[in-house]
DNA sequence: GGTCCCCAGTTGTCTAGACAACTGGGGTGT
DNA sequence: ACACCCCAGTTGTCTAGACAACTGGGGACC
């Protein structure tokens, strides 16, 4: 806390700084679960920022699950296993990233695409049967262990040369983002029970009618266009989903 | 908007009356998705509060996840098919009576065993194996469909007399709130994949090794102390989870 | 010993302003 | 026709303060 001295000129605001520095002593075991963070006074005064900016970079804590306010008491660091699945828009990589895993992908199948012959797709994304679209099917694995079969559809206006440039071993999203400057800000995520096919069982190498997770998740820029709808089926052996509920202001 | 008055002397927030006008004029209809909010500025003018409030109640809004804001645009009603599975700690009951069905139990047993029987769940409530805990096993029915199979474990300490106050017909966090005051904050829920066990078929009505998800679920009240601990099984096939994910502030 | 009160510390709410950054539209100039 | 600029409207960030409401502890009083 004493280290950190902001940069007052930067683009980034301050509110931010201050809560990445709070973010890396929580990440870091530097404060611990439990344990008081600095209170919005103590902050204003060492930092010298007003009280609403410390203000805020306690409450974006409170809002990532981090951590929690109690009124005439303070704000504490939260119990957490994994900080994963928390409210963030992530991708497979940097969700696996997040866990300590490292991701890694097998491309089955990637081509182009009529919308009619993605009904589910084409009326998420908002198609005429005649557009076209990327369709990209991959085996998500983790530390070689397969962990899922997902396939992502993109309009294919959006990205035209996208499978020419594409690199499995990249995140699609942190490409979406650097050559095509799609930015996905949001994303309406979808979650069912199911069984294992006999072509999923195969890719995932768990028996036929083995426990899955199916999701859908249609995925959107800022202005709300949707520009991503994926599918996928995970393990249910290997994979489990967080959350962490709170009253919400 | 025009016909609020805001009770400045009530224990209300202003920017709640605020957010619960607006979540009004949403639910109802007179604001439809995709249109625009009245801006911060109408806001603070119209209703005479300083634009900081005024933020607050649309900010609000957003961490609801039924409204989203875009700079130099304003704040846009989202698309949402149903406000259910948002950030709130909800009871089975009143997640129900959100989507519009009729909730309503079956309680299979309810009993006070050793914490040592319930590990998992002492573990949990941070017990010591000799201390108590209240078990409640019921079937969650929605509108005569059985939805799934749920275990409730309290420490008895807590709230000794439960199971003679305890009316089935009631939601279980409803009374625990007004007869106990024991008002459940946060909660942290872990989701599997699995397959339905005999037992649990027989309960639900559906095949042995049906899909369901696994539901654990740790709850908390103001200041850290969990309180409850429930584990479930829902039917697969009558059961999603809805999850909106967005750019965390 | 117990009860009550007060006080310092903390978060919650609210005000009244300021400037920055971005959007979209209209007008001007080329 | 096109590029550019400007402007009004909007949200994002930030300041400096105010009072309310609550917590926990210590001290005064009985």
């Amino acid at each position: 806390m004493e280290l950190l001295d902001l940069d007052r000129h930067s683009v980034i605001p301050l509110y931010y700084q201050i809560q990445q520095h709070l973010l890396q002593d929580i990440r870091t075991g530097k404060l611990k679960p439990g344990k008081l963070l600095p209170s919005e006074e103590v902050i204003s005064k060492r930092l010298r920022v007003s009280r609403m900016t410390a203000r805020q970079a306690l409450k974006s804590l409170c809002s990532l699950g981090v951590a929690h306010s109690q009124r005439g008491k303070g704000t504490f660091v939260s119990e957490v296993k994994l900080e994963k699945n928390i409210r963030e828009v992530r991708s497979f990589t940097e969700e696996m990233e997040a866990r300590g895993s490292r991701p890694h992908s097998k491309v089955i199948s990637s081509e182009v695409v009529p919308a009619e012959a993605e009904a589910e797709a084409g009326e998420a994304l908002h198609l005429q049967p005649e557009e076209r679209v990327i369709r990209i099917r991959r085996v998500r694995v983790a530390d070689t262990v397969p962990m899922g079969v997902e396939t992502t559809c993109l309009p294919e206006a959006l990205c035209p040369d996208l499978l020419d440039k594409f690199d499995p071993r990249n995140s699609l999203y942190r490409m979406l983002s650097q050559v095509y400057g799609i930015h996905i800000v949001q994303a309406d995520e979808v979650v069912e029970a199911g069984l294992a096919n006999t072509e999923e069982a195969r890719l995932l190498g768990v028996p036929k009618g083995s426990p899955v997770f199916l999701f859908t998740r249609t995925s959107y820029v800022e202005g709300g266009k949707a520009v991503e709808y994926v599918k996928s089926t995970f393990r249910g052996d290997r994979y489990k989903i967080t959350n962490r509920l709170g009253a919400v202001q």
